[in-house]
DNA sequence: GACCTGCTGCGGGCTG
């Protein structure tokens, strides 16, 4: 049978009114295996390829929606996501007289009373949200989902190797609990290189199957070269892009906020001048939001009119924006899987040949940007983090799950969260220790024989905070005579008197309002950017080693412009006076007169490991990650000496990160929860998560080829 | 350590 007769009547209908030409092959295949079986599935390709419908024709055509109780809940990482899908799931369940409804912060609050007192059909809702009623209401999850027939994980892959991500899992786990049943889950994701982290979503990764089409398509890339020396952009690299970009639609990566302002005013100001178009916009989570919803309206926009919007990671995900002609990347991306979704937003319509172009500002950035290229050709995604001992996630579970009992004996909470497969690999006896924990600094409290929580514990889970296992920073408001413009955090340079750049204009500081966390300011004509933070996040060892093998090989690369090629020629040449014979085991070394540089080509964990060990030996090293290069300075140490300290005893080192973590108090701060934990759990974190102590003791093993 | 993401309950004021 062909998938379209394997659909039910009233799905039938709809897609015949659609007229569409015929299903994508992730739909067929997705219709095919949901039809037949229970089973969970991860349905794997490129943005905009129907992987909403996929999952919803055939969960549409099985289930029974006749019975109380709502039977698809579909979790999203956006609430814009949650709105933009509402529209196509509600088209698609109109006919069928399929309630759908939206449950975020943002949703109707009498939609949700009513989805209350009649539960039934479709929900959309975030994990917060979801969070938010296990610990408050926990009697309407069970009146809302305890019939549950399917749950659909939007965007999966954005969850993965995140605290976010295992908050979801846990989640997923107690929603299994309360389920009279048991419900099928379905992941939507982009192309990853191993799915094995995805289908521990399901609960059941060894009965999880993903569905996936590999489809790429054609994509040119040209590199180009301007050397940045200043604080601002090169004036020839922004004319050159305004001429690249000025006839087309376009997504600029620049890879950070400030320069996305830069980009989009620049643009700006060459286009007025040269009487070109007025459409340059910026696009990132300091912009207001409903500047932001304007942006993404204009860009998908029937009307044909061309656009630049400089962005960051906010349009990297499923946010519907449309087609877009070129994207250009700004400098390396971090990843190879950012840059492919990054990719994934051009060239739409059917057979368009898309086009990527990349600017780079210096040699080490033009060197990780063509690294990145060929290992995105070569096929190689950087392998999902793996977060198996997330202790912080289980303290702020173990609140929660209290917190939903009103009260329950130690042993079952130790049980329960035992059971939690977001939770498996974590020890009972650990679990004890962290809820042992929990009593003594008063967040959980004995009462007869069961805990409830405690004084200290309050405080925490009736915040406001509670819901969300990630932490937020604080913002001052923008506001141009009550209009909101966005929101930038507070620093130095915020004062009255002083330009910014914000939403792609220039503005005067009038009024900074510390209470209120409010800054007024007029329209101006000239500005600095405004000042966020540097750039740079963690990158992985394969791409460094890629740039290693770039510079000792003289492979000719055709996607390079004339200045460019120059460029990594020049930078070979300097690279060509280490011996090198073996790129596997050696390293390049370069001897100064009073400075050793070592260049260990590897990732940022474990560079930043690496200096943490010599430090602790006393070997002070001064770390260029970009470079990933060690300057050692003053009496330069023996070089064998150096790999032998990369292995301290374990005693010793546990000593060291304890202190480490007092002098750097916010090391984890990204892990909210961990601050809450006995020293030993934030030790291991620390381990787990900052450093990377198996990579650095390879390099013991390593030897340094010197050169003068 | 780049870029992101999200949330309650309750009371007061306003609108229809």
């Amino acid at each position: 049978m062909s998938a379209f007769e394997l659909l039910s009547p009233a799905v039938r209908k709809f897609v015949r009114d659609k007229r569409w030409e015929g299903f994508r092959d992730i739909q067929s295949a997705a219709i095919k295996r949901i039809m037949g079986d229970e089973g969970h599935y991860i349905l794997a390709s490129r943005t905009a390829s129907g992987k909403t419908e996929a999952a919803f024709l055939p969960i549409l055509s099985k289930v029974d929606f006749n019975k109380r109780g709502v039977a698809v809940l579909y979790i999203s990482p956006l609430i814009a996501l949650i709105n933009d899908q509402f529209i196509r799931v509600e088209d698609l369940c109109g006919d069928m007289e399929i309630l759908v409804t939206k449950w975020h912060g943002e949703a109707s609050r009498s939609l949700k009373g009513k989805l209350l007192k009649d539960p039934q059909g479709v929900v959309l809702i975030t994990p917060e949200s979801l969070e938010a009623m296990f610990a408050n209401k926990p009697y309407d999850v069970k009146n809302l989902f305890s019939s549950l027939k399917y749950v659909v994980i939007d965007e999966i892959h954005s969850f993965i190797g995140s605290d976010r991500g295992v908050h979801l899992k846990s989640l997923l786990s107690r929603l299994q609990g309360v389920n009279t049943g048991s419900f099928s889950v379905v992941g939507l994701s982009a192309t990853l290189g191993d799915f094995s982290e995805a289908k521990k979503f399901t609960g059941s990764a060894e009965k999880t199957v993903v569905l996936r089409d590999p489809a790429s398509k054609d994509l040119d890339a040209v590199f180009k070269y301007f050397e940045q020396t200043g604080h601002v952009l090169p004036l020839d690299l922004l004319k050159d892009l305004y001429r690249e970009t000025r006839d087309s639609k376009v997504l600029v990566f620049p890879n950070s906020r400030g320069k996305a302002e830069e980009v989009a005013v620049s643009l700006m100001k060459i286009s007025e001048r040269v009487g070109g178009h007025a459409n340059y916009f910026s696009h990132h989570s300091s912009v207001d939001k409903q500047v932001r919803e304007y942006v993404e309206e204009f860009a998908k926009s029937k009307v044909r009119r061309n656009f630049t919007i400089a962005c960051t990671s906010t349009l990297e995900l499923g946010i519907d924006i449309g087609s877009v002609d070129q994207v250009v990347q700004l400098d390396a991306a971090h990843s190879i899987a950012s840059l492919i979704q990054r990719v994934g937003r051009s060239g739409r319509r059917e057979g368009a040949k898309s086009r990527l172009l990349l600017y780079a500002t210096s040699p080490w950035s033009l060197l990780q940007s063509l690294a990145g290229w060929l290992l995105y050709l070569e096929g190689f995604i950087e392998p999902p983090e793996v977060i198996d001992h997330p202790y912080d996630i289980l303290l702020h579970q173990a609140l929660s799950v209290t917190k939903e009992r009103l009260g329950i004996t130690k042993k079952e909470l130790v049980a329960e969260l035992k059971h939690n497969y977001a939770f498996e690999l974590i020890e009972e006896a650990e679990i004890m220790e962290v809820v042992e924990h929990l009593i003594a600094i008063d967040f959980l409290e004995e009462l007869g024989r069961e805990l409830i929580i405690g004084v200290e514990g309050e405080k925490i889970v009736n915040g406001r905070d509670f819901y969300t296992v990630f932490n937020a920073q604080s913002y001052y408001k923008v506001v141009s005579s009550g209009t909101g413009i966005g929101q930038i955090p507070f620093t130095a340079q915020v004062r009255e008197n002083e330009n910014i750049l914000l939403a792609a204009k220039i503005w005067k500081i009038r009024f900074v309002d510390h209470d209120a966390k409010k800054i007024e300011v007029v329209p101006a004509n000239d500005g600095r950017k405004p000042l966020f933070f540097g750039e740079g996040g963690d990158v992985h060892p394969r791409i460094r080693e890629k740039m290693m093998e770039i510079l000792f090989n003289e492979e000719l690369f055709g996607v390079l412009d004339e200045n460019s090629a120059r460029e990594i020629d020049k930078i070979r040449r300097e690279f060509h006076v280490f011996p090198l014979t073996e790129l596997g085991l050696q390293r390049p070394m370069l001897i100064g007169a009073k400075e050793l540089d070592l260049y260990s080509f590897t990732g940022s964990r474990i560079n930043r490991t690496l200096s943490f060990l010599w430090g602790l030996s006393g070997v002070e090293v001064r770390l260029d990650d970009e470079q990933s290069r060690f300057g050692v300075e003053g009496a330069v140490p023996d070089v064998g000496a150096l790999s032998k300290l990369l292995v301290p005893s374990l005693d010793d080192l546990d000593f060291h990160l304890e202190n480490f973590i007092y002098a750097h108090p916010d090391v984890l701060s990204g892990a909210k929860w961990a601050v809450y934990l006995p020293v030993k759990y934030r030790l291991r974190l620390l381990k787990l998560r900052y450093f990377d102590f198996e990579g650095a003791e390879r390099f013991k093993d390593y030897s340094w080829v010197g050169a003068r």
